[in-house]
DNA sequence: GTCTATAGTGGGATAGAC
DNA sequence: GTCTATCCCACTATAGAC
């Protein structure tokens, strides 16, 4: 069974630039720990939510899938907002995760395998995407230092440079969001799209 | 289903001026009537919307707020899908307006005249941007003419290029998401990300 | 066109027994 | 750690009286 809780390896920084002030902060974030019966929950969670979106994932539900009555869950777990957030936390860690390996394998071209693997995560993770970023997210540990993660890879394919790296975010984000939201019109030359977008944001 | 979308057919826009199409399909739309009591109701919810956010607006309070029950609703409208539709049509034709207001309020640079309406809209009205944006459109005839609308002046202003237009979007629509669901980077300067991102977009 | 009454379904969460 | 029982909440929608 494949661990959700991966984590990317240590990236060397260079200047004072955005990655060393990310860098900086994830170093003092301490994650605090779960036990494993509320990761199992939160695995359990992210099952539903995958299937049927995030209206599926009720207490009820998550229990049932287990074997074991809603009220249960309490005992591991304060209350729904944590499994929200440990599902948010999984999300944003494998989303930079999956950025990451993009960039490694595209040596010639890092930044299109990052967007590349950018796209292609959320085309196959609609729900969790949608979970991750409908919301403003929970300041906490847990959530923080999985965001600071997860545009680990944008980041330092662009250098570093905040304004250019938000921009390519803010494309990219928005164009997958069209594209699961079937907003874009029908016909669509989607890959030109995606193309167009990242060679005129590219930095020079 | 779809009436509104079979009369244009599969049809490939990307290497087409996207301004016919739209324009000719806008044309063939007859946007069903709505009584006025139908009116004031998607009025009111409109109301509850834009103060409490999606989940506020429930077929007792729209009523309540009207001073008569929720079953009186449904002698008015079908069910609350229809009030929904409401609301996003008239929504889609507020950014419209906006948008071509602030196009024809910029002679000298009539892109940034839409791009800084899109965005004010979006920023004055965060709910409904929300309501409009977060899930794929009902095909039927109010909305999508409403639809249609909303795009023509980012697409009259992009001279009817699809993949320059589109493109534009992604970029706006991602980055206002990004605003509203506090997702920026603490200390980021969002006015110099719209300033990049649309002078890299900008067509020659 | 409005009302009362209600059906039917779902949700999060707690108390206390075992 | 799990259970039963329960609370209280919310919601959409319908039937039928007035």
């Amino acid at each position: 069974m494949s661990s959700a809780w991966d984590r990317t390896g240590p990236v060397a920084t260079a200047n004072r630039d955005l990655r060393e002030i990310r860098e900086s902060e994830l170093a003092t974030i301490e994650v605090p720990e779960l036990t494993p019966r509320a990761k199992q929950i939160i695995d359990i969670s992210l099952e539903i939510l995958e299937e049927g979106g995030r209206e599926a994932v009720s207490m009820r539900h998550v229990a049932a899938r287990l074997g074991v009555r809603a009220p249960s869950l309490y005992k591991h777990l304060p209350d729904k907002q944590a499994i929200e957030n440990g599902m948010i936390a999984i999300g944003l860690r494998s989303q930079g995760a999956a950025c990451e390996a993009g960039r490694a394998s595209s040596e010639d071209d890092p930044l299109w395998g990052v967007v590349h693997a950018f796209r292609r995560w959320a085309l196959e993770h609609p729900h969790l995407y949608d979970l991750m970023m409908a919301a403003p997210l929970d300041p906490g540990p847990l959530v923080r230092s999985a965001e600071l993660t997860a545009g680990r890879a944008l980041r330092e394919v662009m250098n570093g440079d905040a304004v250019a790296a938000l921009t390519v975010w803010s494309f990219g984000h928005g164009l997958v969001t069209l594209e699961l939201c079937d907003r874009l019109p029908p016909g669509s030359d989607v890959e030109a799209l995606w193309r167009h977008g990242i060679e005129s944001l590219r930095p020079d």
